[in-house]
DNA sequence: ACAATTATTGCAACACTGTTGCAAATATAC
DNA sequence: GTATATTTGCAACAGTGTTGCAATAATTGT
């Protein structure tokens, strides 16, 4: 997948920033948080950092990802967000060791019994343990 | 139950802050963050409050509960919690028009099949829709 | 009831995260 | 290449969470 091209999918001009912290993420394979991408990228801005991750979450090319810690950490999308709209209905590992979080894309989040009256618009699983690099 | 009790069974001492805080969350019901109970107890200082949560979470008194939005959110930990070990291994629900977060206690969190080389020793489940109330 | 001991509190100071307003720069479309 | 709309960088700020240290208050024992 090549950055540029994602962009452009999006709707969202081409800058060197957004390639970079696209390729960032690209190369990673682990979601991210902002501080990680501020010490990959030292030459951009803060604030244009922050505003290119909401940015891309809006358009569908990031996704949140739930953590332990109170830091918000992205990753990308499937194909199918865009334009406001997340199916990211997968869950997530974070191994304890390395500390890295990732996305399980086949792993989706089961159906459980709620309490009557109760329901349910979307989930949030978290796993945590040791990864295969890890074990 | 009675916040002097709990906290006697944990080895901390009684102090008005500590009752208050214990108090406030179970006339609560739900989980709350620092803010709310800074909110509730203005005249307790931030610091202590701070600690006081760290305090109580060691101690097995609260746990956390994780949150999508980034702020730490507290709920009372069952009674088989204490000493560095939480055993509250129940999803969560939250609200999105009260913005209510609370304990299913009698959800547990299912297993899912990890990929291979994957272990799991903990879990979050945070489901989001609409509450009993809400609905 | 009192003093000694130890845990808790309040304050100041700080680091980090995230947001907004505005002017300068730059990507795209013509 | 120029015009236009978007993006960026900077400054300034509000909120969250942490640490050190001195003052205070809860327990323990006499
Ligand atoms: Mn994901
Ligand atoms: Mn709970
Ligand atoms: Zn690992
Ligand atoms: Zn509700």
């Amino acid at each position: 997948m090549d950055a540029s091209k994602i962009l452009g999918n999006h709707q969202l001009r081409s800058t060197a920033i957004r390639r970079n912290v696209i390729e960032f993420i690209l190369n990673e394979g682990a979601a991210v948080s902002h501080q990680d991408i501020e010490k990959a990228l030292p030459q951009a801005d803060r604030v244009t950092l922050y505003r290119t991750l909401a940015t891309f979450e809006e358009k569908g090319i990031l996704h949140q990802v739930l953590d332990d810690e109170s830091v918000k950490k992205y990753a990308l999308c499937g194909t199918d967000c865009g334009g406001g709209h997340h199916h990211d209905d997968h869950a997530h590992f974070k191994c304890e060791k390395c500390e890295e979080t990732v996305c399980l894309d086949e792993v989706s989040i089961p159906a459980v019994g709620l309490p009557v009256g109760y329901s349910r618009t979307s989930a949030n699983l978290l796993i945590m343990g040791t990864c295969r690099a890890c074990a």
